[in-house]
Formats: structure tokens, sequence, C-alpha cells
RNA sequence: GUGGGUGUAGCUCAGCUGGUAGAGCACCUGGUUGUGGUCCAGGAUGUCGCGGGUUCGAGUCCCGUCACUCACCCCA
């Protein structure tokens, strides 16, 4: 066979891999994020990586440019058209709904998720092909606490990494009895612009996404325009003033933007962004809202929702843009340093007794020299180092070396856990 | 799908109107045959993205190509 150039091989368009140092700043993410859903009652759910492509087209909605051109589709040898999840949502939802965890009783059925996500489309800065997000999803129970609560969460979330700079936009879409009339009244405004072609058509299948619209040409032409918020039925209208008053309530800044739309069909009465201005010309870092309708869209009860999906590549490029460091545990407390055979095989075991106990060690492998084993522990981070040499074991002590102050003294092998495990406690490297 | 920018050492980059390839950091060795980080002395490192053209001579100019990146559009 012949050798091909490892550039063959590179990751694909729009992908990247996560390697040490940085994937530990995306696994904190994640827990940062996932923190404060599990002390609000969410249950872990997994879902696969890829479902039929009808529940997207379906779910997410046959006009938006997800399901239009950024979808990965295949079909598979037995037939079946599938797709690899561009969002979270639709899968979550199928998959209590086909769970029966609806009817068990105990609305909402509360989830949250972590995992890839995947859409076609050119990458630039935040945005690629294959990308991590942490969601949460309320099933079934319509109460503004239940949006608010979620808000609070993400909200929380961000707060919990340090970041300041981000803001939460917030409006309400309507649901099915004023939306129809609103849509309506808008179509009839856009119709009398003069717009693009692509425009036009975006117009009559979904001519809310037409506000979302970032150029300045057609921003401009929108003044004037009808907007939901003037059109709202009086149960939206109370709903929704009652999740903004919740979120006052609990000290959530947000601001009202009548524009705000979002590219999933499924979004009904709430609505909210989470927006970052470090994350070049993306903006969301998450973002979410009720689905009151979904379920019955892919064959479901009447089943009110809400959820959201905060962006783990996203936030992380906003922690870059703040400029903030995550403290992150170092990952090794203690690292042995043998002097010879026989030493080798004392410390190894003497390695494995402290990982049992539950401090993070490691060793110097591969028989390098004293000198390159210290500069060894010393890369590792470790506080401190073990050394031990025949002369130590003969008189049944190591060599323990603090490796900030450069002290070092005689332990006795069998004290050697209990007082790492002491100083560890006692003075922590941070 | 449409534009702009960039490809030179492990990393970040410099390299003038063409003249045999550079810096900082990192790395390796020694100063210390049982001690890292600091300090000092020394050292190694390149298909200059790839292919073609012009030229006595191309990292540099021209054409093509690929990759990356940013932006439009859209979203996490």
């Amino acid at each position: 066979m012949t050798t091909l150039p490892l550039s063959t091989f590179s990751a694909p368009k729009g992908t990247y891999d996560l390697i040490p140092p940085d994937s530990s700043v995306f696994l904190a993410v994640r827990e940062a994020i996932s923190t404060p859903l599990k002390r609000a009652g969410y249950g872990y759910i997994e879902t696969p990586g890829f479902e039929a492509v009808e529940l997207f087209a379906r779910g997410v909605g046959e006009s938006t440019d997800i399901v239009t051109k950024e979808m990965y589709t295949l079909t598979t040898k037995g037939g079946d058209e599938l797709a690899l999840r561009p969002e979270g949502t639709a899968s979550v939802l199928r998959a209590a709904l086909e769970a029966n965890l609806h009817k068990l009783g105990n609305l909402p059925v509360k989830l949250w998720y972590s995992g890839s996500y995947y859409r076609y489309e050119r990458p630039q800065k935040g945005r690629y092909r294959h990308f991590s997000q942490v969601g949460a999803e309320a099933l079934g129970t319509e109460d503004p606490a239940l949006d608010a609560e979620l808000i609070i969460l993400a909200f929380d979330a961000y707060r919990s990494l340090g970041l300041r700079n981000f803001r939460l936009l917030l409006n309400s879409l309507g649901d099915k009895e004023c939306r129809p009339v609103y849509r309506a009244a808008l179509q009839e405004f856009l119709r009398a612009l003069d717009l693009d072609e692509e425009t036009r058509r975006r117009v009559e299948i979904n001519p809310l996404r037409v506000l979302d619209d970032k150029r300045e040409a057609v921003q401009k032409q929108l003044v004037g325009a009808p907007m939901m918020r003037d059109h709202l039925c009086e149960a939206c209208k109370s709903y929704h003033e009652q999740v903004r008053e919740l979120l006052t309530a609990a000290g959530v800044a947000f601001e009202d933007d009548p524009k705000l739309v979002r590219g999933l069909d499924y979004y009904t009465r709430t609505t909210f962004e989470f927006v970052h201005d470090g994350l070049g010309s993306q903006s969301a870092v998450g973002g979410g809202g009720r689905y009151d309708g979904l379920s019955e869209m892919i064959g479901g009860p009447a089943l009110p929702s809400v959820g959201w999906a905060l962006g783990v590549d996203r936030t992380v490029l906003a922690l870059k843009a703040e400029g903030i460091e995550l403290e992150l545990p170092a990952h090794t407390d203690v690292f042995a340093v043998p002097l010879g055979e026989e030493a080798r095989r004392a410390l190894f075991s003497l390695v494995t007794e402290l990982r049992r106990q539950g401090v993070a060690t490691d060793f110097a492998y591969g028989g390098k020299g004293l000198k390159n084993a210290m500069k060894s522990a010393n890369r590792s981070g470790a506080r401190f180092a073990v050394v031990a040499g025949e002369r130590d074991l003969a008189e049944g002590t190591v060599q323990l070396k603090d490796l900030e102050s450069g002290e070092q003294s005689a332990v006795a092998l069998d004290a050697l856990v209990d007082t790492v495990r002491e100083r560890l406690s006692g003075s922590p490297s941070a």
C-alpha cells in the first residue's frame, strides 16, 4: 500500500480537534452550564447523533436554512433517510414521547443534554460544521415561571463562568391565536417593499424571519413594519408580562427585542437569545424559547414546552474575548521520580497506592535521567515530587520535594500517603 | 453559493526594488555522575503549501491549484 502524506487525513473542513490544554476549558464550560440544571431537577438525556430526516424537516421547519441547506443527510443501505442532528430539541422531544415520559404524571419533564451537532455551512469564527452545545428542555407545562426558570439557569451559568459582557434579548412570538393574524399583516407590509428575490420568497414562506435580516438596506425598509408585540392576544400578552416580571425579580437584566425571531420555526410565545460581541460576526452564544406546537407537529399530544441550547464553542470564545482564565485544578498533585531499577518498581507501587487513595499522581516513565525526570515533574504542574533511589529505600524513606518552595525532606514510606494528603489540603497550590 | 486576507522552524512571525533561510519563544546538551523551575554557555531544526512559468538565479515576480482564515447569508 502506498503511503499518503498526513495532510490527506486532516480534520474535515469546519471541524477541529479538542486537545489539551484547551480541552479542559471545554469540559469546565460544559460542567458550568450543566451544574445549575442538575440543581434544578433536570435529568440527563442522551439521544442518537442521527435521526430520521423527517424529524428535523417537520420539527425545525421546511423553510429554515437549517433544513434547506445545512443538514448532513444520508441514505442507509436499507433505504432510510437520515440526518446528522443539526439541533437538539426535536430529538429530545421525540425521545421523551417515545418513552412516554409525559405520561408518568409528573409534568414538566425536565431534561438536559450535552453533545455534538452538525450543520453544513461555510465555517468562520464561532461557526463550525461540528459544534457542541448543552441544552435543557422542560416538557408538558405552560407556566411563565418555567420559562423564567430556564432563562435564569442559563444566565446563572454564564455568570458562574465570570462572563459579564453578554446580553439577553427577549421577545414573544405569539401563539396559534394571534400569530396568524400578525403574520398576514406583516406579509402585507413586506410585499410592498423592494426586496431581492430570495427575501421575497421568504416573505411568502416565513415572513417573520425577514425581520431578523441584518442587512442595513433591508432594515431601513423595515421601519414602520407591524410588530408582534402590538398584535399579541390577551393571553400571550399577560404570559409575556409575567415572564418579564419574574426575570426582573431574579435580577436578570434583559432587553426587549421586538424583532427577535430566531431561525427555527417551532417557537411560540417566549423567545430569547443570549448575545456576545466577542464572537466575530456571530453573536448568539445561546438561545431558545417556548415551542407549544412542536409535539403535535411530530405526531405527539399537545405538550407545551420550553427549552434552550447554549453553544459550548461560542462560550469558550466569549471567555477568551473577555480575557477570562478559568481556574482549573492542576491535573497532577504528585510526580514520582525513581533512581534506578529497584526504585522504579518500588515507586511504581507507590504511585498506584497514591492514586487509589485519591491523589492525582504521575510517574517518570521511559527510564529518563534524574534531570529530565525532574523537568517532567515540573511540567506536569505537580505540587510535589517524590524522589527515591536505593539509598533512600534502604532507609525505608523517600524524598518529598515541594516543587514550589524547593524544600525537600525525607518521609517514611508508610507515612507518605498521609503526609502528602495533609500537605495538599493544608496549603492548596492555587 | 459570493467576496477579501494568509500559507516560511514545534509556536508566533520577520524576510527591502529577485542573489545560497532568520528572530523570539519552545526544544536538546553542558555548567550540577542524586534534583526541576531561575541563571550562564553551547547546539539542532525547514520539500519557504503544492504545480508550472519568467530568469544566469525565485521565499520574493507571473499563472494555476489546494488549504486555512475572515466576511456576506444564517445561527449555537
